[in-house]
DNA sequence: TATAAACCTTCCAGCAATAGGAGGGTCAAA
DNA sequence: TTTGACCCTCCTATTGCTGGAAGGTTTATA
């Protein structure tokens, strides 16, 4: 199967398929005229990495979530402890983007948003 | 005042601060020896980018903010716009990445995580 | 005064994960 | 046979820095 029809079956874009070929993430054979030539093997590989990134999995998450994938004899604790550790970043950063957000909001809505000069949301950057 | 003391007023990295200055964002004169020269106004300006920055505007809208900061005839809606806009871009963000870590939460949940190969994780990740 | 340490400068490369495009090869149908 | 849809590689850009190399300047110390 060549590249287009291989990325529409995986929902990713060519350039990206060709990408994870690049970086060794999936790698399929080359046919003689140099065209990549993809197998089953290689689209379920692709649609699980589109699967994990979806859900936010680094490269490299997804790099390893793979080979735990394709290894029959993996434990699933490994596998859990990379989903949880990716919880846990997904909560760091939730709870990051929450706190600028609240105080964010805690100063906007003390400007009075007309064509006055006087703005507390400058005055809070200018002076903390 | 040479660059290395502004970076530390304003608190922050000396590369960071060139970078600003490359970027034309704060760009102070020069003195005969090809250094750097900040004034309290440079320092001024590169303590607001800080606070903007740590706030999450982006460089883009830090040159917005650092307009309207130093354009006394500027209206405070057009800086609560701004202000109103990154919220928005914030609320997105956290929606999506909620939403990411409950899925993955729940199915993780599912997950036994011992010595055993069966794995509803990369079950879910294999096929939807 | 000599020298060493601590600055400063520019330029180049790299990070993550693609996206866009140039320039050129291949292939199937009309 | 020619057109159009593919495919290939290579280069550039994105965001916001960070690290390092190679070299100039200043300051502190012996």
């Amino acid at each position: 199967m060549k590249i287009g029809d291989a990325a529409t079956r995986a929902g990713l874009p060519v350039k990206t398929v060709r990408y994870y070929a690049d970086i060794g993430l999936v790698a399929p054979p080359r046919r003689p005229n140099g065209y990549r030539d993809y197998g089953e093997a290689e689209l379920r590989r692709l649609s699980f990495i589109g699967r994990a990134r979806a859900f936010g999995f680094s490269i490299e998450d997804c790099r390893r979530l793979l080979n735990l994938y394709e290894d029959e004899g993996r434990a699933s604790a490994d596998v859990k402890a990379l989903a949880e550790a990716h919880i846990a970043a997904l909560d760091a950063k939730l709870a990051e983007l929450r706190t600028l957000r609240e105080e964010l909001a805690a100063i906007a809505s003390a400007c009075a948003g007309d064509d006055g000069a006087r703005c507390p949301i400058i005055e809070h950057l200018a002076a903390p």
